[in-house]
DNA sequence: TTGGTCCCTTGACCATAGTCATGTCACGCG
DNA sequence: CGCGTGACATGACTATGGTCAAGGGACCAA
């Protein structure tokens, strides 16, 4: 079994990275694994939650269902990238539901552990709670967006931040189907097409899941510019 | 000086609720008390961050400025609420800035001083972890409001949570005005004035600054219905 | 009482984005 | 090769909510 892979993975992890070794072998050793398929779900919002989960590998998205029906993403979580620190630790439900969006592999560390190593090492406590609020952070950012910025704005906010260049040009790749990117950014997959189209005026061009940047500094300009001004730039 | 009050309002907060009594003692010692007045700025946003805050009098907004200049409000405290524990402990820069909206009264707990303390006690940890997670819980709340309810339903949502009974019928007092309703709500203020209206056919009556509600299941109903069916009752 | 200000409401108009229906294109399979 | 399937794009129509402008009403001071 790829056990070696998965301990590197993890260890690398944002939640891990900054643990004492003797700690990050002592959770490790406490922690399962498992694969899960594209559409699989890892849990339901209202389940107590007692483990932090690190995904080693695929993409998982977190999202809730509303009363109404109505699905909201909240996140999608890559390789390396953690959730359910925050919730673990009292046993409190969980406030959303996660889901394989891909083939994926996933760690779970118990929450009795962590809480375990905490005691032993107050410092770790402060790791989880820098974890916890990247997590509040981007919360903020998604809020930020809906409530400031149109849709293709947002669209092109979240491409920019797909490349990891300052300027110049670039391709990149999307990182999943146009249904999950559109739920993501808070639009129905018919707009997300159409903020691609409007995305040509400022050199944003879309071939099968590649998309073509001419120039990053006249993106990031654009998500940047009033709704008003966007509208005629982009005319 | 009402310090005592100061005090008793502290230990009752919901972060310093759970801690021992010794340890409460220590920090209230070691904290520092500001008042402000309406609309003076207790932080802005990418200023580093060395202390929690905690509400003993009055309301706070946080909010976030986009570059595009949009105003997008994250939250609104009241008494006994505390923000900013993530983010203190690294000394990480604010996500957000924060306001006051009416004159009031906050506490600075030094980081250092709750970081010595979560040594001290490893279950402090976990209640400042709990409190972070509420925060969480409660962004995600508002990301599923504005992704999948319409205004007048989020409206709703907002007079349910301000009315602490579970059925029949009863008057809240808005908290704060319009104006600032309408920016936590993700509208601008004629929006929400059109939302009240449609409200009315659901058994809502607003009068200054006062919201009857007429049967408050019958209001939960319509904030849980689907967008579209809720179009043809509150037609 | 008068006038002024502030806050909220209302109406008209329009852009943004959701819905529904249809069209296109790549891919896999017999 | 034709056919079906699934993912995406596009067009027409509609509704939700933003913008701008005007109106009402509470409150305050002269």
């Amino acid at each position: 079994m790829p056990n070696e892979r998965r301990r590197k993975i993890a260890q690398t992890s944002l939640l891990l990275q900054s643990f004492p070794q003797d700690i990050q072998e002592t959770l490790l050793g406490l922690s399962s694994w498992r694969e899960y398929d594209r559409g699989e779900t890892l849990f339901l919002q209202g389940e107590s939650a007692h483990a932090i989960h690190i995904v080693t590998d695929g993409w998982v998205k977190l999202y809730r269902i509303a009363p109404n029906g109505g699905e909201a993403v909240v996140n999608v979580f890559a390789k390396g990238e953690s959730f359910g620190e925050a919730v673990a630790f009292r046993g409190h439900a969980y406030p959303v539901s996660a889901e394989a969006v891909t083939a994926c592999e996933v760690m779970r560390i118990p929450s009795v552990a962590l809480l375990e190593a905490m005691r032993k090492d107050p410092e770790i406590a402060v790791s989880v709670l820098a974890s916890t609020f990247t997590h509040l952070h981007s919360l903020v950012a998604q809020l930020e967006q809906l409530k400031a910025q149109t849709g293709p704005q947002r669209v092109a906010e979240f491409l920019l931040g797909l490349c990891h260049q300052e300027e110049g040009s670039c391709v990149v790749t999307l990182p999943y189907d146009k249904f999950l990117i559109a739920g993501r950014l808070g639009m129905k997959p018919e707009s997300l097409s159409r903020s691609f189209s409007k995305l040509k005026t400022v050199g944003v061009h879309i071939n099968r899941n590649n998309a073509a940047i001419e120039n990053i500094d006249r993106l990031r300009e654009y998500s940047e510019t009033d709704p008003v001004e966007a509208w005629h730039k982009a005319q």
